[in-house]
Formats: C-alpha cells, structure tokens, sequence
DNA sequence: ATGTCTTTGTGAACGCGTGCACAAAGATGG
DNA sequence: CCATCTTTGTGCACGCGTTCACAAAGACAT
C-alpha cells in the first residue's frame, strides 16, 4: 500500500529512463506532423527544435531506443514514428474509462485527442442516476454500480479520475480492485494505491501556483533592482515571525 | 524568441529549488486540510504522508524557506499556511484570462479550484462572434478583438489558454505582447515565447502515453517471467530494421 | 536543574539527467 | 577510390534532487 507516487525511480525498466519516455510523446507528436507534410527524414537539430528540446538530448534519447538514424543524413520519419509508437505500446489499442462525468469529465469525453492515439473511450462512468444513460459525446452513461462488470468486460487497464477530491480515492480502489493498473487521476487529491499501479495527476491548481511563483519572483525581482539604484541593500529581512 | 522551455534551469530565484516550489502547493493543500479540522501542529511525518512525500524531503524543503519548526513539536499549521501562502505568492490576487471557451475552457471556468487560492477569473475570451456575450460560470465571454486591452486594464500577467492546437502559438504571442507573462497552456503544442514569460503545459495525450508504456512494460515482463519459466532466453530481438 | 524523549535541520553520499564536445560513420561529389 | 562534409552516437563532467543518518534543539516530566 505504497502512497502515491510521482514518479517511480525503481521502475526501469530495459534501460529507458524516465526523463526520456515523457519526451517520446514529444517527439512522436513533433514527427506526425512532419510525416503529414510527407517529409521523409529529419535531423536531429530541426526534430530538437520542433519538440522544444536540446538536440543532444533528443539524439541521447533516441539511442536508448537503439540506432535509428543514418549519418549524414538524419533520422527516417515514418521508421521513427513506427518504433516510438511501438516503444510507448501506441501499436495496440488501450480501453479506458473516465470516472466522473461533470464539467471536466465531459470535455474529456469530448476530446478528439483521445483516439487519435491508440486510446479508446470505453465507457463513461457517473454516480448520478439523472446520468445514467443521458449520451455524452456519442457514448451513453453508465452507473458507478457497473463499474466492475464493464472493467473486466472491455478489459480495461486505464482509468481517468474526474470526481470530486472527496470520492476519488474510493473510486480509485474500486478501478484497482476491479484490475486497472494505471490511472490519470484529476482530482486534487494524493490518492494511494498498491504497489504495481501507476498513477499520473493532472493538477491545475498546483500549475497556476507554481506559475504565481515565478511571476511575483519576477515582480520582486524588479522592485529590488529598482530600490538597488539608490541604496544597495543587499537582501532584506526574510523571516519575521509574527 | 527562446523556444518554450519546460523547466528554468536558469532561474534560481532566492535558493529556492525548481523541485521544491512544485511541492509547496501539495504542502499547502494538506495544511489547509489539516487548518480546517483545527489541528494545531503537525510533525513532519504526518505532513509527509498527508502529501505522499518523503518527511526528509519535506524537512528539506521547509528548510529553504527557513526555520519554522519546532524540534521535539513539529509545525505549526497556520503559521506554516502563512508563510508557504507568501512564498508562493497567494496572498495577493491574480486575475487570470482564459483564452478559447470551448469544452475545456468552459469546464475551466467552472472550475472551483480556481477561486479558492488567490487566482479570479478575469475575462473568458473566444474568437467565435457567436460565443461574445454568452455567460460561462456567471461571466460574460469577450471576444478577441478585445484581448489587449482587456489584458492592460486588468493588469493580467497569468494566461490560460485551452484554444485548438493551431491558434495556440498566436494567442501565445499576442497575450505576451498584451503584457502576460506566465501561460498555462492546455494546447497540445510547443510554444515559443521571449525569455522572461513562463510556460507550462498540461497535456493530456502525454499523460496516456506515458501511462500506456509503463502498462505495456507490465504486461511485457508479465509474458517474459512466464516464458523464462520454460525456456531462459536472456532477452528477445530488439529491433528488426524493415 | 537535570535527564529523557521526540523531532527538526542538515551534512554528506549517491544517482539521475543534462549538455558539451568529438570521434566515427556514412553520404556525396569528383 | 579518395576527399570532404554532414550528422549521428556517446564518453565525460557537472549540477540538481533525493535520501540517509545523526547531532542539536527543544519540550516535558521529575
Ligand atoms: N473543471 C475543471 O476545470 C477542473 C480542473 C482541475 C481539476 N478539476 C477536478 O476534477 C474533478 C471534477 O471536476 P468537475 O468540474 O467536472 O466537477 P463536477 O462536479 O462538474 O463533476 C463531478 C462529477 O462526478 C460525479 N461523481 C461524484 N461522485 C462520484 C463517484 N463516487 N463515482 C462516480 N462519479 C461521481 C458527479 O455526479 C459529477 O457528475 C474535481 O475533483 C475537480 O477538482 C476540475
Ligand atoms: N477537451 C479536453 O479534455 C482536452 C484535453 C486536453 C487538451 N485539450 C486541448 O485543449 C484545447 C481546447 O479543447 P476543447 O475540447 O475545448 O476544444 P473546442 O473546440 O471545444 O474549443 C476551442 C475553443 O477555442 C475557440 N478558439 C478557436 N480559435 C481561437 C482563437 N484564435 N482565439 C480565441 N479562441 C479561439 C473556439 O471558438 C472554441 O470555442 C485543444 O487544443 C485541445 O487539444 C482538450
């Protein structure tokens, strides 16, 4: 019953570091669309920049994958996207079910991004009765009472939390116990699980703080500079307690 | 005109480590927990847990922000609120602009989670003339045209932006010209920005694909541990060129 | 006052991730 | 076939983040 963790520095698995896989998605997406413009290879330089990242990296990257590119010339774009897609199990279809089916759970169905990888919205799951059945994005809503049959019927491996904090965690060791392993938790909740699950959040909240952060930083940063023209006062009091 | 980076590595503000400042919101939210069930102090392993961290790394990361435990005792919650709340800047107010009101913006805007630490909802724009006018979440969409100086006569530095993939680099630009310094941006695409503006991205898709290799990586020791029961193979054939 | 017990704050070691810099590989042209 | 030029793949060094382990600090009882 570990407590949820963020990232999993034990789990490595043939080598593949965990910095690397987050990019994979990077540079998939990145190499798609060259593939849709039908360019037929890519440097590691042009790919970097596309993805947003050092080109070092992107060529340290791909060589945990193995050696892909040629010399001279660059990486081949459809070969790439092949072995990246099979690398991340894109090459087969995932089943998921999001849990929640409000505000947030409702976009979520309603997201086009989903199936344009391999996922596939197997159900949409709410506690509501009023719910039951209305369609959400062409797929009709289930009852909390039948999460368990449509897991283990469809298979189910991913589940998405899109619940209130409060029932997420519930909801969470329903998912696990019924058999989903790996999860995609929106809620703003620390949610534990067992050992062998994988849980990844979405956190809005924790992104605009941390942007918050860096803005009055830069504010603060500023003032000092401004009052540092007239007096240098090196640093002011940091703590006061009250 | 750098390209959009995920992390500053650059930005060391007063010591205070890039991996600490993203925990302080988890910290927060356990103490505000803690604050509302009138708890009067708590040590750092009950903290810990609470947050789904380790209490060493909490330690340490409470003592970049100074001294404000008690040995023997633990923290004192509302004080500890305070002092994470300044820190992180909530203690003032941040009006905040979403830009693209469609599924995502408009489940956005209803999103509580918002209000409840220091960031208020500003303005909701979109580019749709139809959108302009209709209230999402008690608030009357604006239309782009009025961006800018929506922007300047608000004093917004933090941006969310929840448009299509394609208009997201324009938004981009025309709300840093505006004056925006911090974008949240839920737009699955790089974004280049001038140095100085802070970017992060929530991507959805990413999040699947990672959760989708790690689950392929069960399943594929699963199947490996199963044939090594027969026959020990060491491992298979890596890579297959075509 | 003194001793005991709890819990903080941090020094130190370690491992991971990043980026530089370059040798090797291969393409391309003559 | 050789020379040149481009670009990969990686050895290496460095810095950040994590964790352990423990001395010091303070509470609390006697
Ligand atoms: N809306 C956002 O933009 C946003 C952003 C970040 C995080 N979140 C978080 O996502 C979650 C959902 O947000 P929302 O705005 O969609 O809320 P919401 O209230 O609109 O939707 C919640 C849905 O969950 C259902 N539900 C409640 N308990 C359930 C249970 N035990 N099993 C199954 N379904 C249950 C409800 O019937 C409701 O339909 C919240 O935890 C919220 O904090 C939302
Ligand atoms: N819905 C989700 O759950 C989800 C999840 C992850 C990512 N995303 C991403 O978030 C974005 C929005 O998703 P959505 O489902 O809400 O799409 P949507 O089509 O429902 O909404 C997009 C909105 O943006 C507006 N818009 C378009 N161009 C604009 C511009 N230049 N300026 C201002 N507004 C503009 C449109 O009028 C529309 O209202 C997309 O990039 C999508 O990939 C969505």
């Amino acid at each position: 019953m570990a407590t949820g963790r963020n990232h999993r520095p034990a789990t490595r698995s043939r080598g593949i570091p965990e910095a690397t896989v987050a990019r994979l998605p990077l540079y998939l997406r990145a190499l798609t669309a060259l593939s849709e413009r039908s360019v037929p290879t890519v440097s590691s330089e042009e790919l970097a920049a596309a993805a947003g990242v050092n080109s070092a990296k992107l060529r340290k990257d791909f060589s945990y994958l193995g050696s892909y590119g040629t010399r001279g010339v660059g990486y081949d774009v459809e070969y790439l996207v092949y072995q990246i897609s099979r690398e991340l199990g894109l090459t087969q279809d995932w089943p998921v079910v999001i849990v929640g089916i409000g505000n947030l759970g409702a976009a979520l169905a309603n997201y086009g991004g989903f199936a344009s990888r391999g996922f596939r919205v197997a159900a949409l799951i709410d506690a509501d009765p009023a719910m039951a059945g209305k369609p959400v994005a062409g797929i009709a809503v289930q009852h909390t009472d039948e999460l368990e049959s449509i897991i283990s019927d469809n298979g189910v491996s991913i589940g998405v939390i899109a619940t209130p904090a409060g029932a997420a965690q519930q909801v969470c060791e329903r998912l696990v116990a019924a058999g989903v392993t790996s999860i995609l938790n929106f809620a703003p909740t620390v949610l534990s699980v067992p050992d062998g699950v994988d849980v990844r959040k979405v956190d809005l909240s924790i992104e605009l703080q941390i942007l918050a952060f860096h803005e009055q930083r830069k504010a603060g940063e500023e003032a000092e500079a401004a009052a540092s023209r007239k007096g240098p006062d090196g640093d002011m009091p940091a703590v006061m307690p009250a």
